[in-house]
DNA sequence: GCCAACGTTGGC
DNA sequence: GCCAACGTTGGC
């Protein structure tokens, strides 16, 4: 199952995802049980869009789940857990929230329907048809 | 900057 | 276990 990551760009940007390659980022400061229930269902090696919330408002990016889940690094907090993740490739072209809400299939994305839901399952259908919105095979 | 939608907290 | 108060997210 792929899934969606948000991030406001102000605070992680795509670009500082790529900028730690194979390395990866630990996707933490999810404070939000849904979100982490997600997380914690994921495997590695599943694949993910990035999102920027806020400030573009588009899919940017696929990243890759390398790491499962486990303890968030920033709170002592044992509620909070979450996976890595790593930059696999931009989109060619980036689809906006815009496109989602009008393109034939996407209708009942999560991104579309529960805008607070920073990190969701995605279906494979909605996958290839963003992949290929965003100009890449899927 | 506003505010609707939603999630969480905590008193009872 | 309910629900009012509060805080946050994120589109606009």
């Amino acid at each position: 199952m792929p899934w969606l990551f948000k991030s406001e760009p102000d605070t992680w940007s795509w670009d500082q995802q790529v900028s730690r390659g194979s390395a990866g980022e630990e996707w933490h400061g999810i404070r939000n049980y849904q979100a982490r229930n997600n997380m914690r269902s994921m495997k590695v090696g599943e694949l993910g869009f990035f999102y920027h919330s806020n400030i573009g408002k588009e899919i940017v990016g696929i990243v890759e789940v390398s790491r499962e889940s486990a303890p968030d690094s920033t709170t002592d907090d044992p509620r909070w857990d979450c996976v890595c993740l790593r930059a696999v490739r931009a989109l060619v072209k980036p689809v906006s929230l815009e496109v989602c809400k009008t393109a034939p299939g996407l209708e009942k994305m999560v991104l579309v329907n529960n805008s607070r839901l920073s990190v969701q399952p995605v279906t494979d259908d909605e996958w290839r048809i963003i992949c290929t919105l965003g100009g890449i095979s899927s």
